[in-house]
DNA sequence: TTTGCATGTTAATGTCGTTAACATGGCCAG
DNA sequence: CTGGCCATGTTAACGACATTAACATGCAAA
């Protein structure tokens, strides 16, 4: 009953629906797609669809959950691949690098993650798994601002590690968007998303120990 | 033949389909319209447009063009608006800060601008008028550079008004963003979209001119 | 075994993008 | 002035799709 699956009953058509959308997403490249689409994809009829999703949008949110989880679970890659140097500046990078590799790999994820949802109903059902990539920012920052000698200054006055993690998950986001649309090399032939979150980083990470040394 | 419009010809179908899709837009707040909409706005039947576009995405390509030359517009006004202080880091921050308000102001714009377009037939077609408010923050970026006063280290070795200016337009994009998707109060209830840009501006602009001083 | 409920199927409806065939009327050639 | 050309609009029709209703199937519990 859960694993031959070639009878009048699918047996896992939720999960297969979820799976056949994000394979379409990310062969057209695009968000366009059709339940029909899906439906066909999974070897049912064009209905069965409606009996695990309230409609398109519902699917779409369930697809858009898989891709915050891939992103999360990438991330937590990285994280695992820089305990021994967690705190290092290259720790901190590192997730903005994955954050970068991941959105250039599933570009048609991307868009669906930052896409206008119609509604914003889904809001409180993605909440969980954007939080959950997000928590690893902050994570890393955490890491690094502990790491920190405490210097002159008082490290108390430092901006939080949630700031910081903010402002370089936008820098991230950002870079990535400039990327996917083909903006970043407008005015510089050899502009690169990587070197400028690398530099970015950096700079953003030394400007703020440095503030918090001169109490500014 | 110019100026009355009642008749069977419009007069000036193709601006006003153009309009009424973006005033559509705006009303929804998201993307979702329908051709047979706008038509019905301009006061023409559902396959009038047709005589104008080719399709409803290069339709959707002239609203986005509108959208990025309002936000040019907003950004010109911020410059003329600064250049007494030219190089200041007030007149790039405040760059930024039009950034966040022109989106916050048109969010279905916002959507459009970054939106999926399916296929990139579009980015020559709006490439144009992207570029046109990118280099206006390269513009402000060079302004800052040049009054910077010639420290110890070679000013030349400085990174470009182009990378610096891609970095804080990232910084802004991905704020916006963020705010866009009620994200960025997830860990940090008083976070502030425009607080963050600002501090972060201060730091980039701050860790480059040193960075230029100290030679790394 | 029987029956109920989850899960699928087929058929039908309405919206919409798009095209084809036809209509109108401003403008230019005579 | 006048007749016809061509840009611009209109109506009608087609096909793709989202969505729903009515019906079918088969696993599982009684």
């Amino acid at each position: 009953m859960n694993d031959s699956n070639r009878c009048y009953h699918h047996g896992n058509l939720r999960d297969a629906l979820i799976l056949a959308t994000a394979e379409l997403l990310e062969e057209s490249g695009s968000l366009a797609f059709s339940i029909t689409d899906a439906a066909r994809r999974a070897g049912v009829s064009n209905a069965a669809p409606y009996r695990h999703f309230r409609d398109k949008e519902d699917l779409l949110d369930n697809v858009r959950d898989l891709a915050f989880m891939g992103l999360h679970e990438q991330l937590e890659h990285t994280r695992q691949a820089h305990v021994a140097k967690a705190g290092s500046i290259e720790a901190v990078t590192a997730m903005g690098h994955t954050y970068l590799a991941y959105v250039r790999e599933k570009q048609a994820f991307f868009s669906l993650m930052w896409e206008d949802h119609g509604q914003m109903d889904s809001l409180r059902q993605n909440a969980e798994h954007k939080r959950d990539g997000f928590r690893l920012f902050v994570a890393a920052l955490e890491s690094f601002f502990a790491c920190q000698p405490a210097t002159k200054g008082g490290l108390n006055r430092s901006p939080s590690a949630v700031t910081v993690a903010t402002q370089l998950w936008a820098m991230a986001h950002g870079l990535a968007t400039l990327e996917h649309n083909k903006m970043l090399d407008l005015f510089d032939k050899n502009a690169s998303a990587d070197a400028m979150l690398d530099a970015s980083t950096r700079v953003l990470l030394a400007g703020w120990t440095m503030a918090t040394e001169m109490g500014t």
